[in-house]
Formats: C-alpha cells, structure tokens, sequence
RNA sequence: GGGCGCAUAGCUCAGUCUGGUUUAGAGCGUUUGCUUGACAUGCAAAAGGUCAGAGGUUCAAAUCCUCUUGCGCCCACCA
C-alpha cells in the first residue's frame, strides 16, 4: 500500500517508458506477408517547426489510430521525418546571422547554405524530441528529411520525368511576389485578405488636350486605381467598347500623367462599365488582367519595381523609393497638378505571404510552372468514384471544387534553401537573363531553348557546343514540390523496395483543413502519377485547434497553449485525453487551460481505482480462466453486469473508432470507467472484494480496460498494466479485446441499472428528507415482472451498503401504504416506515408533482394512441411499445395515488 | 460573387448523416451534504433546456426540406 503513492504522477512514468518501448524496439515495423499493413506517413512537420497545440491534437490523432491497429494485429507502420521548409528556414537563419550583422548575400550561396545545415543539425530535431514527448510511437529508424539525398534524387526525377512529359514549362508570367521574402509564391501561398484600403481617382489627360491647363470633363479620363503607383508602368487605358460615355475616345490617346508618356485607349470587354469610372489603366506587368490585355493587344510591358518593393529606373523620378512611399507622392504629386479627383475608402481583398504576412506584389517575372489540368484529371476520378474518401465527407466538395478550378503551379523560388531546379545552361549557347522581363511568346519553347540541360546529373560539358561554361539555374524548388512526393518518396521511389510495395498505398492521412491544396490534392496527383497508385485510402480532417474565443493560437495574439508546458504539469497522457475529449469528428477545437483538468482528474481516477484493485489483488493465487465461472454459471449478477457492459462498451468503441470519432471512442471509456465500473462495480464488491471471482473479474476488467485505453493515454496505461500479472514484454503490442458478443446482456443491464435507480431513489429520499446517516432503513418492494422479482432478491443484498438499507423484502403483492411513505422506480414500488422522521408536509409536495408531470404525459400517451393515422402507419412495434409505456404510466399513476392517501395517515 | 460550418443547460460542447429506446446527454461551473482506509484531482445528491426564429414534409422532427436572423471559416483576377 505505501509503495503506490495516492496521486498520480506523470514524470515517474511517461519518460521511463517511452525509453522501454523505443529500446525494446516497439516502435517499428517490417513487411510481413502474413500480416496486413497499415501504414500513415506523418504530415512533415517544419524543421524550425515547435509542437504547438495543432501538432499536438494530430499527432494524438495518428498515434491513437497507430497503436489501435498495431493492437489490432496489423503490420503498422507510422513513418515520421520533418520538411525542410524552404522560406521558413532560410527566414531563421537569415535572422541568426542578422544577430552577427551578416547578410546572406554577404555570406555567399554555399557558405549561407552550409550555415542552414548546421543549423539543421542543430536544432532541426526540437520538433522530433517533442513528439516523442507526447508518446507519439513512430519508427523513429526510419526518419525522413526532405533534402535527404535520397529524397532529393527523387525529387529530380519527379521534375524531369514531368519535364519529359511536357508537363513543366518555363515562361514569364505574373505571379504572386513577395518583396520581403524576395520570391515568387504559388496562389497557395499568398491567401487573399481583406485590407482597409483606398480607390483612387485619376485625371488621365487627352494627348490633343496637352496644352490646356484647366481640365475640363471633356479634356481628360478619370481611371479608378486602389494602387496608383503602378500607372509608372500603365501602357494603356481600357474602356468597354459599347460605353457611350467612352466610345468616341477608342483608339486616341491619352498622357500618362508624372510620366507624359502616350499611352492609347482600348476597348475590351473584360471591363466593367459599372466599376469605379469604367475606364481602367492597364499596367502588363503588374496585374494578372492587364497582363491579358498587355498580350491580347501588344501592349509595352514596362516593369517599374525592384525585388525587394522598391521602384526601379523605369519609374523616373520615384526610382529608389519604396512602393507606399512612392504612392504616397505620387498622391501629393498628382494633388498638387490636380490631376487626382478623389479618394474613396475602399476594402479590398489582397494576396499576403504565408510566410511573412507582407502584402504580396503582382510581378511579371521568368519561373518554372507545372501543367496542373492533365494532373488533376485523374485525381478527379479517384475522389468522386470514392476510391479516397474524406472525413468528414464534406471536404469532398471543397476538394472537387479546388481540382476542378486548378490552376498551374508556380514551383520556382528564389531562395537558396531548397531543391536547386535541375536545369543548367551553356553560357557560349545562349545567356537567359533571370527576371528579365520580355514581350516573348509565353511559355517558352524550352526543348527549342539553345543552351538549355535538363539533367540528373550536372553535365560536364555543352552537349551542343561542348563549351564547359556551364552553371545552374539560380532557383530552388517550392518546398511543397518535395512535400507532394511524401508517401512515396519517404520509400525511396522509383527502388521498387519491399517497403514501398508492402506500404503503399498508406492507410489514411490525417490533417488539418488549410493543407488540403497544398498538399492533400497534390499527393493525390502525384501518387496516381508517379506510382499509378492513390497515396492512401482515407484522409481525415480534424479541426482547427483555437483559443476560447475562436481565434487562432499565435504569437502575435498571445494566446498561445504550449503542449510542452502542459505535459510538464499534468502529463502527455492528460493532455491527449482531453483534446481528444473536446474533439469533435472534423470540428474545430476551443482550448483554454482549465480543459485540461479532465484529463488530469481522469488519470488520477484511474491510477487511484488501479491502486484499490492492486492493494486488494492476491496475485499468486488468483485464477485467470473465466471460463470456469460461465461455465458453471457461478458469476455473480454484479460481475456478469459491468463484463456485459465491458463488452458493450467495446462494441461502441470499435465503430466510434472506425468512424474517426474519436471524442466518442474518450467519452465511451470515460463514462465506463468512471461511473459504471468505479462508481457502481467497485463499490459493491468492495465488502467482498477478496472473492475469487470479484477478484477475477475486477483484473480482467480493469486489464482489458486499459487496453482499450491504451492507445489515447499510452504511459499510465503501461505504467498500471505493468503492475499488474502480465504475460507480454508491454501493453503496446498486447492484443486489443475481442467483442465476448455471448457475454452481452441487454436484458441484465438493464434491469441492473433499474435497481441502482432503486439506491438513487433512496439516497435521494435520504438528502431529501436530512435522514441521519446512521439510520438503517428497511424497505419492501412490490415488483410485478416476476423474473425483475427473481433478480432483485438475488442482487440487491450486495447493494444495501451502498444506500444504508438494513433488511429489505419482497412482496407478493401490492401492499397497503398506510403510515409508510413510498416511492416509484419504473414499475417497481419501494416503501418503507418512516413515520416521525419526514416532514409529510413536504413529502406530499413532491408526490404531487410528480403527478402532475405523470398527468401530462399520460394524456399525451392517450392522445397519440387514439390517433388513428398513428395506429395505421407507424410500425406495430412502435406502437406496441406506446401501448406498453401508457399502461405502465397508469400503474403508476394508480400507485401514486394509494401513495399520496397512505401519506394522509402518517 | 460562390461554397462550407456553427446556433442545444450559466459556460464549452456531444447527439442531427440513418426521424420513434433519451422523460434531450456530458464536462466545467452553481447549490446541498460528506475528514467512512482507492481517489477532495474525490463521494453522494440537486437545480438548470419551449434544441436560434418562421414555415413545410410526416402518424411522429433537436434530427429531413425551405426561408430568415446572428456568428465564424474557405475559395474567387472587379481595377
């Protein structure tokens, strides 16, 4: 008894062992043959990345789904590895080096890459360490890392076999520009925001009309902008052609006002006559509409800002000046020449880095694009023929509809950490100046493209000219480039390994909605593109992990939960429980702290019922065959109750799993646990808690229990389990119970929850009514259902302690109330002398409105069973069952009244 | 402009797909009584809900359909 402290404590348990399983080799996993697989590759967290509160509820997630099925007998694998996350990373340690002064211009491409490497290795496991922390049970043998070389061979060969198939092009576009990042982004990454903006009113001037200096409506075109500084770079103005107001102005010309450069005026129907004026200023290469119009009308594209946000020499006067600074003058210049009209507020909607949150710029710029249509194609099929179900299923449509509206995906960046593009040039064929912007056809015809190699290796010489002079392309892969190939590339595609044959397809993926574009479709696509093959059967969307109030958890807002900071105080165990508790299937997640005390007091109910059973558990001489009691039918109602509802539990818990419900599957074994098992088993067979077969079955119980348990709080479980008499080296690969459907008695449980309603009632009428605890009741009852009769004599005398009863007995029929008071359970009449001890006053109280609620429901009874549409159309089963209820509410409005009149005479 | 989610007890949410076994559940909080040898991170009990509103379908609606209102999210190139 002293050796098991009262109180549950985390901290001697859950490091010890995550030691034991790791070094016991539990974790792992290899084909077998004679096993099914299951398999669910890890989303890669960041290498910078830190277990936040989304990580934490994901990975509880995979792991409860891995050690279930690793119980359940499957080969299971759970591959973890980490992504080199591009931008984020080169944003870290451009930061760290920042600390030193240093740039990595400064420092140079290999010197700065070399740096990130050591950084990696540094502290490029944090997030590993952390998981490992949480009990996730990956096969740590095999980690991952996106720029592993082996991982990046195949990302090359993804790139060129793409490039074989015509599937990758080259070509200047606008794209999504980030000027802090300095890079391009792929739609993905640049998420539209609504910000509190302005639109902008300008006086474009007629070119006829030059020398008039008092603009009058006939002498100029107001253009409507919510950016004027890009008119630096307007080469036209758009009306729509059956505009009167406009018409007669189609084909002059107009002077671009700071700049007094011509420019025509077009007509297109892209324009919208009812927008801002209806004529628009057409700037190519700085809007993805006006570069439309800049190719459909060959119109000068003309590129006024640098990479980093500043204006260029294109920009004359504001060269230099950063993009709201310029803006901001150029405002005050056209002020100042009258030439603005108007300011309006005006919200609009605006592309942000996902990485840096800077406010993305339209930028005409050289990249590489993947052709996504013939991708989609089959990704397409997959999902609407229902060979990749979505849970929730919702999630479909968002999917279909994303596919279906797919866009070509901008993969080039230009950073330095990453997959450098495989793509080499010959300088003495032809010089391709990056982010030189040109009128060129696009995309460029890259097989026609002298001087260009696209290789696996770095060629040694010009396969044209033989020159030597050769380099490669400056830009590195998108990092979801390498992420798209995860549930295969992790295998080491094309090697045909036992491995990739044995656990590809994977089982199911699980994640969060905001990664369904980035990656979920593009696994899809390059499953059935590189391994003919869907990635995994099932994705599971769990919800958004947010603060209480539905904010999003970040640092900017403070509201941060650390997870690392909740294990400290109350265990992984106590944390996975209660995010699974509170998750509901693909909801998303209000956290605040004190969410957390559920899991926290659960484990010390746990720890504290094992306790009792250990204290009182005679290991050597406990007999472990079950069988010997069922057969001889010797198992107490109590015993045959709480393995009945065991296994009723199990049945739920097994569809609630199957069904990704995991808050069900926590809630089933919780309420079991702790109001079946240790509010009603313990409690009655505490007296006799020393019988061989209370002993038997209070192990096996709790034993199979914490199996079940095991997989969402996987340390206290081992920890208890280890205590107990065990076969196996750990819980972890025990094998999950098995649904005893013989042992299932709804009949039994039934009527055994009726007569812990009897000790209820009793208990209540005791607080009701201030009786002292030390006074013994006697109590008769009066139970028509003669076999209901047969189980309460047999059961209830191990109850009596828990409601203070002394004697009790059964009647053959209906007894006289007369100085007892009584009360009703179901059909079963309790009565008992307790004259002088109640207040009758109040006693009647109560009985009457019982009665009154008892009169409205019969009525409501009898009006529906005379409804003659009722009896004809609903199923005689229901009706039958209406009929039952009504005549039972009779029996008891009878006996309330013999109740109430028997009460007169107290 | 499209699409989706949510609205149920003071609070946070289950239950809705598959209508009748639930007199609408849980946890937290509140009230009352318990220092009985597993556990006060506990035990026993209580109070608390016209299931957002309106209409419809049905013998029967928290549950299915339509609309309305209020919150939240995602997608989209109206300058």
């Amino acid at each position: 008894m002293n050796e098991i402290p009262s109180c549950y404590n985390p901290k001697n348990t859950e490091d010890k062992w995550y030691k034991f399983w790791e070094e016991n080799g539990l974790f792992s996993a290899t084909p077998n043959p004679s096993k099914e697989p299951f398999c669910i590759v890890i989303p890669p967290p960041n290498v910078t990345g830190i277990l936040h509160m989304g990580h934490a509820l994901n990975n509880t997630i995979q792991d409860i789904l891995i050690r279930y099925h690793r119980m359940k007998g499957y080969e299971t694998l759970w591959l973890p590895g980490t992504d080199h996350a591009g931008i984020a990373t080169q944003n870290v340690v451009e930061k760290q080096i920042a600390k030193d002064g240093l740039t990595r211009q400064e420092l140079g491409r290999e010197k700065f890459i070399e740096k990130v490497w050591q950084w990696k290795e540094k502290y490029g496991s944090t997030i590993i360490q952390q998981l490992k922390k949480l009990g996730a049970s990956c096969d740590w043998k095999r980690l991952r890392f996106t720029m592993d070389d082996a991982y990046s061979d195949v990302v090359n060969e993804v790139f060129i076999r793409l490039y074989e198939k015509e599937l990758i092009y080259q070509g200047d576009y606008i794209i999504n520009w980030c000027p802090r990042c300095q890079t391009a982004l792929s739609d993905e990454e640049a998420p539209h925001q609504e910000i509190e903006g302005h639109l902008y009113y300008i006086k474009y001037p007629l070119a006829s009309k030059l020398q008039i200096t008092n603009y009058k409506s006939q002498n100029y075109i107001v253009v409507a902008t919510t950016r004027p500084e890009t008119m630096l770079g307007d080469t036209a103005v758009a009306v729509h052609p059956k505009d009167r107001r406009y018409k007669k102005f189609i084909g002059k010309s107009l002077i671009l006002p700071l700049i007094n450069r011509e420019i025509k005026i077009i007509a297109d129907e892209m324009v919208d006559r009812k927008f801002g004026t209806g004529a628009v200023k057409v700037t190519p290469a700085h809007d993805p509409n006006d570069y439309l119009l800049g190719k459909k009308y060959k119109l000068d594209f003309i590129n006024i800002m640098n990479p980093d946000g500043t204006l260029n020499e294109n920009a004359s006067i504001y060269k230099g000046l950063d993009r709201f600074a310029a803006r901001k003058k150029i405002i005050e210049d056209l002020k100042s020449s009258e030439l603005l009209e108007k300011i309006v507020p005006y919200k609009i909607s605006a592309g942000h880095c996902y990485r840096c949150h800077t406010l993305i710029e339209p930028y005409l710029s050289r990249q590489w694009f993947v052709k996504m249509k013939p991708l989609a194609k089959p990704a397409i099929e997959v999902v609407k023929r229902g060979k990749i179900k979505f849970y929730p299923k919702r999630w479909t449509k968002v999917y279909l509809n994303w596919m279906e509206n797919i866009q070509d995906w901008c993969i080039s960046r230009q950073i330095w950490w990453g997959h450098r593009i495989p793509v080499y040039y010959c300088r003495n064929c032809q010089q391709i100046d990056k982010l030189q912007i040109s009128n060129s056809e696009s995309p460029i015809n890259l097989k026609e493209q002298a001087g260009l190699i696209i290789s696996r290796e770095k060629p040694e010489k010009c396969p044209l000219c033989g020159s030597t002079d050769i380099y490669q392309d400056e830009d590195v892969l998108d990092t979801w480039f390498s992420s798209w190939l995860w549930p295969f590339a992790t295998f080491y595609w094309p090697k045909e390994s036992e491995d990739l044959k044995y656990f590809y397809p994977t089982s199911v993926l699980v994640t969060a909605p905001e990664i369904i574009f980035f990656w979920v479709a593009r696994m899809i696509m390059a499953g059935l593109e590189f391994m003919q093959d869907i990635p995994f059967h099932d994705v599971y969307i769990h919800g958004t992990v947010r603060d209480i109030e539905g904010r999003k958890m970040s640092k900017s807002l403070g509201n941060i939960i650390d997870p690392l900071e909740i294990i400290e105080y109350i265990g992984a165990d106590a944390l996975r429980f209660s995010l699974i508790m509170i998750t509901a299937t693909g909801q998303d997640v209000f956290l605040s702290e004190d969410k957390f005390k559920t899991g926290r007091n659960f484990c010390n109910k746990i720890w504290n019922a094992a306790r009792l059973i250990l204290m009182n558990l005679d290991k050597e001489n406990i007999n472990f065959d079950l069988c010997i009691f069922f057969k001889e039918e010797k198992l107490s109602i109590v015993n045959r109750w709480i393995l009945s509802t065991f296994y009723s539990t199990l049945k739920k818990i097994e569809k609630a799993i199957r069904s990704y419900n995991f808050n069900e599957y926590a809630n089933l074994l919780y309420h079991f646990f702790w109001h079946q098992f240790c509010d009603w088993y313990l409690e009655i067979i505490k007296p006799n808690i020393k019988e061989p077969q209370n002993q038997l079955v209070m192990y096996k119980v709790l034993e199979k229990f914490l199996r079940c348990l095991h997989p969402i709080m996987p340390f206290i479980t081992e920890e208890i389990w280890q205590r107990l008499p065990h076969r196996s080296n750990s819980i972890m690969i025990e094998s999950w119970p098995h649904i005893q459907e013989q042992i299932i008695d709804k009949k039994l449980e039934d009527d055994v929850e009726t007569i812990f309603e009897i000790i209820t009632a009793i208990r209540n009428l005791r607080k009701e009514f201030s009786l002292n605890k030390d006074l013994k009741l006697n109590i008769s009852l009066y139970i028509k259902d003669n076999r209901k009769s047969q189980l309460i004599i047999s059961f209830l005398g191990e109850l009596l302690h828990l409601a203070g009863i002394d004697r009790f007995e059964v009647l053959k029929e209906i007894p006289s109330y007369r100085e007892k008071i009584g009360i009703i359970v179901k059909d079963i009449n309790i009565f008992m002398r307790l004259k002088g001890l109640i207040d009758v006053e109040k006693e009647k109280k109560r009985i009457n409105k019982e009665r009154d609620a008892l009169i409205l429901e019969i009525k409501r009874k009898i009006a529906l069973l005379k409804n003659n549409n009722f009896i004809k159309k609903a199923p005689s089963a229901i009706v039958e069952k209406e009929r039952e209820t009504l005549k039972q509410l009779q029996d008891r409005m009878h006996t309330l009244k013999e109740i109430l009149n028997g009460i007169e005479n107290i």
